[in-house]
DNA sequence: CCGTATCCCTTAAGATACTG
DNA sequence: CAGTATCTTAAGGGATACGG
């Protein structure tokens, strides 16, 4: 879902429409985001904090968001090297906008999307 | 991502922000839901309406969301058959929960995003 | 410590032909 | 008209070993 050679149809032809929910589309992106703000973390603390996510999927998340403007990258030329992840003003917003309003909807009808989802027959 | 054998570490590890998010994270779920915004649709109004969606890829989604609580299909006893799809309470609150949210932030910061992302090296 | 490079598996999504 | 079946491609994601 990261390029798009097709396009969604005139409902959701903006492409600035698109890049946000792109943003959603991978999931482990929210994961990030929600894992920066309280602050800026090194690599290995996002690491340990979010606990499951891979290496390589780190990496990709990470420049991802970095690319996408929402967070930002602060290298310290050090050795060992140290490299400083924080969210960006636009970041922060995405944050308090887009992700807090899903998460005040979980709290309110979270358990219905969970019950209708255990009726589920498993084909 | 539709299954969870991982889970995506104690951050998120609530299964209801995990069944939230998944609805974001395929792609056409949001245009669907998008395209009943208006009243139930009946399945070829809806493929039209949206473009470009395949066959097995709409039917996949109208099951997924059928699922998950937020539309429902009304099925008319009928030759040739009818089925009207309509938005849910839940599907209706989500609507215009998250995805308004989602719409207010790009109409506001939109266009940084994108911008963000034309600066992006193609590696 | 911060990433990259591989290899492998799973799945979203597209295209098309076909059935009730 | 609604939906299924099948095949194919591309990409996300996991694990691990290696490099700067």
């Amino acid at each position: 879902m990261t390029d798009h050679p097709h396009g969604r149809g005139q409902l959701m032809a903006d492409c600035r429409l698109r890049a946000a929910t792109d943003l959603l589309t991978h999931g482990w992106d929210p994961v990030v985001l929600a894992a920066l703000r309280d602050g800026p973390q090194r690599r290995h603390q996002l690491r340990t904090a979010i606990g499951t996510i891979s290496e390589k999927v780190l990496t990709q998340t990470l420049r991802r968001l970095t690319d996408a403007g929402l967070i930002t990258a602060q290298r310290y030329a050090q050795a060992p090297p140290r490299v400083d992840y924080a969210l960006t003003a636009l970041g922060t917003s995405f944050l308090e906008g887009p992700m807090a309003a899903l998460a005040a909807w979980i709290t309110r009808h979270g358990d219905e999307l969970l019950q209708a989802q255990e009726h589920r027959i498993p084909h």
